[in-house]
DNA sequence: CGTTTAATTGAAAGCAGTCAAACTATGTGG
DNA sequence: CCACATAGTTTGACTGCTTTCAATTAAACG
C-alpha cells in the first residue's frame, strides 16, 4: 500500500511523519476523492473573510499563507510544501482569516469538505492525525513570531533556511547539492518582516563568511552544523516523528 | 444549567464564543474532574521539552506562552484570560514545543488528559469545541506574526491593547473605565518584539495623542472607533461567535 | 522606612528601511 | 535570432526607528 504511485503519497507520508496510521486509514486516504488542479503562481487558494467549500492538498509545488496589514504590507505567516495541507482549519471554522496563495506552479487535489468530515468521524487514526497538523503548523508559527520579534536579521533568515532544509528533507524532497528555494528576496523579506533589500544583502553576508553558497536560487549549506548553530535552529518544533498516536 | 455559579463558568462561556454545546455536553464539562490550584506569578504550567500529563484551564488570573532563543531572548507568543485552555495541544502532542507560564497569580484546574480525551471520544460536540478553541489561537498567533512583522511600534501597541480589551469583553471581564493590563512594560516588549524602554515611550505617545489614558496599569480608551483604526484592528481573527457548528 | 521592582527619561549608536539606479535573467513577439 | 519588455537582483547613499546604556524617579512590598 504504501510503494504505490499515487499522487497522495506526499500526503500519506506526510501525515505519517507524525502519527501512526494503521494500513486500514491509508488505504481510506488514497481513496479520497477531490478534484486534481494546476494553479499557477500567485493563484488564491483560500482568500480572508470567506468561508471555505473545500479543503486542498498541495501535490506538488509550493503555496504560502499571508496577510496584509490595512496599509497594504504583507506578511507571510506560513509556507507549504509538497504533501502539506493547505486549509485543514476549514473543517472546523465558517470564515477564513488569512489569504493561501499558490508561491509556485502547483498541483493540488481538492477534496470536498464533507468527505474529510466523513473520514475523519470514521477513523479516529485520521482525526488524530488531523489534529496533530494543525498543532504542527501552530508550533511553526509560534516559531516563526519567535524568530521575527527576537532575532536579528541573519540568524532570522538563516533559520527560514534551515526549516526549509529540514523540512523537504522530511519529505524526501531535500537533493545531495542543496536546494532550489522557490521564493523572490520580496517573499522572502514578507515571510521574515524585512525588505527585499536588506534579504539580500543578508544573504550575501551569509554568502561572504561561507556559511552557504548560491547559485541564482539554489542554495547549499557548506556545513549542516555551522548553519544550525548560525541559524539558533532546533528542529523539536516541527515535531518530526514524535507522536505515538 | 448556564447559571450555576462554578468555576468553569468563564471556561464554557468561552467554549460557547465559538460553537454551539447542548445542554448535555455543557452539563458534561461541569462534570470534569480535576485538581483545583492557585499559583504564583512566574509559575510554569508547561514546560517546553516536557511530556505533558494534564491539561489545564485558567480559571481566574492571566498566562502566557513564551519561547526563548539560545542567546536568551524572550517572545511571548501568545496570552491567556480567565476561561481560556493552557494545554489543549498536550491532549494530542507528545512533547510541548513552548513554555506556559503564570502571568499574574492565577487559579486553574488541572484536568487528567485521560478524562478530556474521554470526553472528546463521548461527545462530537465537545470534540469540536475543542478544535475550534485550538485553531482560534493559532489564528491569533498568525495575527501577531502580521503584527510584529509589519506594524511599527505604535500601531503595534495599540493593536495588542484592543485585542486584549476585545477578548476581555467577550469574556464579560471588561468594566466600563477601562481595563488593568496585568503585564509590565518588559512583558508587553517581550509579546511586541520590542524593548520595555520602546514600550514606554509608545505608551506616552498613544497617550499624549488622547488615544488613552493610564493610570499606573489602568487603560482607557478615549474612543474605541479612533484607536481601532490607530491599531489597524478587525476583530474577525478571533473567530468570536462565528462559528455555526 | 528600607528594599526591590517597575517606570521614566536622555543621549548616543546601530540595524534595517527608504529611495534610486544599475544590472541580470527571463520571456515574448517580430 | 534579435529587440524589447518585464521581473528580479544588486548596490550605494542616506534616513530613521528602535535599541542600548545609564541614570533617575516612582511604585510596590515586607
Amino acid at each position: 500500500m504504501a510503494d504505490i504511485d499515487s499522487p497522495l503519497n506526499l500526503v500519506v507520508r506526510r501525515l505519517r511523519h507524525q502519527t501512526h496510521l494503521s494500513e486500514e486509514d491509508v488505504g481510506k486516504l488514497y481513496a479520497l476523492p477531490g478534484e486534481y488542479r494546476v494553479l499557477e503562481a500567485g493563484s488564491f487558494i483560500v482568500r480572508e473573510g470567506e468561508p471555505p467549500r473545500h479543503c486542498a492538498f498541495l501535490l506538488s509545488g509550493f503555496a504560502f499563507r499571508q496577510k496584509l496589514t490595512n496599509s497594504g504590507a504583507r506578511q507571510i505567516v506560513g509556507l507549504q510544501i509538497p504533501g502539506d495541507a493547505l486549509d485543514l482549519q476549514s473543517l472546523y471554522l465558517d470564515v477564513a482569516d488569512h489569504n493561501v496563495q499558490a508561491l509556485t506552479r502547483a498541483e493540488i487535489l481538492l477534496v470536498p469538505r464533507s468527505a474529510i468530515q466523513r473520514l475523519a468521524e470514521a477513523s479516529p487514526g485520521i482525526a488524530h492525525a488531523i489534529i496533530v497538523n494543525i498543532l504542527t503548523e501552530a508550533s511553526i508559527t509560534r516559531e516563526w513570531l519567535l524568530n521575527v520579534g527576537r532575532r536579528d536579521a541573519r540568524t532570522r533568515l538563516a533559520h527560514l533556511l534551515c526549516e526549509f532544509a529540514t523540512r523537504m528533507d522530511a519529505q524526501g524532497l531535500a537533493g545531495e547539492g542543496g536546494y532550489e528555494l522557490p521564493m523572490t528576496q520580496e517573499q522572502l523579506g514578507d515571510a521574515l518582516g524585512l525588505t527585499s533589500v536588506h534579504i539580500n544583502r543578508t544573504l550575501k553576508v551569509l554568502e561572504g563568511e561561507g556559511a552557504l553558497v548560491r547559485q541564482g536560487r539554489r542554495i547549499r549549506f557548506t556545513d549542516w552544523k555551522n548553519m544550525r548553530r548560525i541559524a539558533d535552529f532546533s528542529d523539536i518544533y516541527l515535531h518530526i516523528g514524535d507522536q505515538t498516536g
